[in-house]
DNA sequence: AACGCAGCCAACCGCACCAGT
DNA sequence: AACTGGTGCGGTTGGCTGCGT
């Protein structure tokens, strides 16, 4: 039984104060970031190390960009999502400045109803014939989201949260699951490692949070049992 | 004005992963 | 190989806010 991350009992609990917040922000730029578990009490917080980095990386960090998401970023964690499941973390990496959490509640809140309203089955993306599909322009793929259009899904073996997505993906059976009414749900799930100019180094400096998620995509990817992509055109 | 409800979002919790020993 | 500590991740919760009645 390992012991918890901090004693609970000396700690604070809750929304984070403009002070802790301070404190916080200081110490990092002092000192930079890790050594979680040390860090509340070198900075003067009363705070579980846990906590601390969750402010920090959720709602502190510089570098996050705040506000609503753009069309082009709700298109990307649809497609994200169809590529990945519930991989927030992964996800958000392909949108700078975009946290996990952020983009968690952003789809459970918005993008996951959105689906849902277009007849969608936001688990697997997949038209789901149960649900009903709105008459409305929107739900015909030609939403104020230019490419909301899927007729993929795919297996994620690697995924802990299996659970939301089929372990075995057949590309035989969506074909002929999909109606041929339907609108068309050609959804481009070209995926690739974000390139740039700098060097690796370069980059993690710059953005050691982005770098560090992409190369963990690019490894997912790689490791990938084959055929875990599978695109269709 | 008061109340109830739904939606949003920050934060917490428990578990898994990984590197070091 | 087994163990341990630190860190990261995804699911869930609870409080706040806005809206309708």
């Amino acid at each position: 039984m390992r012991k918890p991350c901090c004693d609970k009992r000396d700690t604070n609990k809750g929304a984070w104060s403009k002070q802790e917040d301070q404190k916080l922000i200081d110490y990092i730029q002092k000192h930079g970031e890790g050594s979680w578990r040390t860090l509340p009490q070198a900075a003067g917080l009363l705070r579980c190390g846990k906590s601390c980095r969750l402010r920090w990386i959720n709602y502190l960090r510089p570098d996050l960009k705040r506000g609503n998401f753009a069309e082009d970023e709700e298109d990307l964690i649809i497609k994200l999502h169809a590529l990945l499941g519930n991989r927030w973390s992964l996800i958000a990496g392909r949108l700078p400045g975009r946290t996990d959490n952020e983009v968690k509640n952003y789809w459970n809140s918005h993008l996951r109803r959105k689906l849902l309203k277009m007849g969608i089955d936001p688990n697997n993306h997949r038209l789901n014939q149960n649900l009903p599909r709105s008459q409305t322009p929107d739900a015909s793929g030609s939403t104020s989201s230019s490419s909301m259009k899927t007729n993929m899904t795919l297996a994620d073996k690697s995924s802990r949260s299996a659970g939301d997505h089929p372990e075995v993906f057949d590309a035989e059976n969506v074909s002929g699951d999909i109606p041929r009414d339907l609108p068309d749900l050609n959804l481009d799930l070209t995926i690739s490692v974000p390139s740039s100019s700098l060097t690796k180094v370069e980059e993690e400096e710059q953005n050691p949070y982005a770098s560090k998620v992409a190369t963990k995509v690019a490894r997912d990817i790689e490791n990938a049992e084959s055929p875990t992509l599978l695109l269709f055109a």
